[in-house]
DNA sequence: GGGTGTTTTACTCAGGTTGAGTAAATCAAC
DNA sequence: GTTGATTTACTCAACCTGAGTAAAACACCC
């Protein structure tokens, strides 16, 4: 059996929230002050018992924030990823409410909530389609892949442009394929060589590539899993709650559709409480159905698969 | 930031392969050779630029097998797993197709081919419901939930008990379920305790739940990843994907049903070739269609939601 | 050579789910 | 009281799913 010389282990934090409708990231200042960072830290072989374990006390040391709802996200292992030594990182990704997601949590080591869509501008299609898709993507993307029948596929799968659909759980394989045209300030910074387009805001080491997994996980398991909410209070309406799952998805959601899903999956369950609310009429509060579990073997709210 | 004592790094694969309608396993004998092991090894630092490639060369080594299909399943690090010394092992999950999976490439440090089932006959749901469920885990699990509803609760849900269906990609967590039960001679081992109850074939130190991992990993994903044709020829007759599909699942499909979705789904394409077959009718040949992947974002085999 | 058995293939049908649209109910604010 | 915004209720067609029936095409056996 071949022995290397030992590499280091670090564990790495994408802890995300919703607040005001838009998806929230915890970062930390990284070593050189000019990017962000995710939460990191190494294991203690002694003291921590697990990895999830050894994922929580980390957070709760360098941000003084408890998670809740945490899971393991990938480990990443590649020569290079770290330019001043070989390190295997293992990714988790942790939900937090929005009580938690208070500002305040953020203060030690630089800590701060950023907006997620400010590192993926191109995966935020509530508004409308996003202006950088026609404006930088997509030319570059078809000047890449031209006469490339493999990379035409490529493209096509993962941008949704020769016919196929924008498959909103890629965000990981989306990532990848502007890292190797060199869209991203990554890329450039890497093979230290003059940065060109620079799309979305880069982060440390191949952090963004570690939330870009991140997103694409949880907006895949919206639909089998619930998990949106742990994102939200124990009692809320139905219309914030398909505000937060939008957040994630990066898309619109029909209402009725939406609250037939919820309503009949027999996700929620009604409180009896309404909720007074700034214009419009006063929405039921809800809560978290617990005995779906029991009910379905995966509940979740289901993305549409057709295009919007 | 807390500096502890450097901790092992492993790398570990767990090999399918499907032969004779029953999923096959790549295991090596362990250190003590009382029981299976997974391939593993430790990354060369130096020489593997990434994790992936790492894990193609060990199982090369190691069993002289050139893998195809791989894919990260998880990475294990809780203290204990290795009761020698602290480890980090990050298992992958590999698929091999049936002309590779001869008895022939299992030769180096005692690799051998292993029947899947044998290590979880309680997932084996095609002659018949297992008759481990009824006979030996349905008291145990009553047992213990007994006038507990959270234990009650998860009972339901991972093994379909009170009302609920038995979900094919729970895997994991029935193992799991049954290691804390004291079911499966693991538990016995790792406490040092006088075994009891040892239901299916127990492997070293916690490989059984890598494979658990990989199954319950696999089963998902055979509804929204055309994976299936990994482990198939470049030409085959329905039937024997159906057959592949089923082994995989562990549960038996309706044939008219699974060939419409599978044709109608477009995963598949005909050859023109018919196969020469024993007993009935001869059968078209199809081979996997490519271009499912770019028009539709999630194509798979699709398990049935309700029981069966 | 014809029946028998086995497998492949084709078709039907009811029920549920999904995507899309319309419209009424209810409160805050002006 | 009107206006506006939001919540809630209902409709409808298209599609998908689970379940069943049955014909087609070969190998095998007598």
């Amino acid at each position: 059996m071949t022995r290397g010389r030992p590499v280091k282990v670090r564990l790495n934090a994408v802890i995300l929230a919703v607040r005001d409708e838009r998806p929230l990231l915890l970062t930390v200042a990284a070593g050189d002050g000019a990017v962000d960072a995710l939460p990191a830290g190494v294991l203690d072989a002694d003291g921590d018992r697990t990895l999830e374990l050894a994922l929580r006390r980390l957070v709760r040391e360098q941000a003084g924030l408890e998670l809740g709802y945490v899971e393991q996200l990938y480990t990443f292992g590649d020569r290079g990823r770290d330019p001043r030594e070989r390190v295997l990182s293992v990714a988790y990704l942790a939900l937090v409410g929005e009580g938690c997601a208070a500002p305040a949590a953020a203060g030690a080591r630089g800590a701060a909530w950023r907006d997620g869509y400010a590192l993926f501008p191109w995966e935020d299609w509530r508004e409308a389609r996003p202006a950088a898709l026609d404006r930088v993507i997509g030319p570059a993307l078809r000047d890449w892949a031209s006469s490339v029948a493999e990379r035409q596929e490529r493209v096509a799968i993962n941008f949704g442009l020769g016919g196929s659909r924008w498959d909103p759980t890629r965000v990981l394989e989306r990532y990848e394929l502007l890292y190797e045209l060199g869209l991203v300030a990554e890329r450039a910074r890497d093979r230290q060589e003059r940065s060109g387009t620079a799309l979305g805001q880069a982060m440390a080491l191949d952090h963004r590539r570690m939330v870009a997994t991140a997103l694409g996980r949880i907006r895949g398991k919206l639909s089998y899993r619930p998990v949106v909410f742990e994102l939200l209070p124990e009692a809320f309406t139905l219309s914030r709650l398909q505000r937060v799952v939008e957040a994630l998805a990066g898309m619109r959601l029909h209402t009725p559709n939406f609250r037939r899903l919820i309503e009949r999956g027999g996700l929620v369950e009604r409180t009896g409480a309404m909720a007074t609310h700034t214009g419009g009429r006063p929405a039921e509060l809800y809560g978290f159905r617990r005995e779906v579990l029991r009910e379905r073997p995966a509940p979740g709210v289901g993305l549409p698969r057709s295009a919007p």
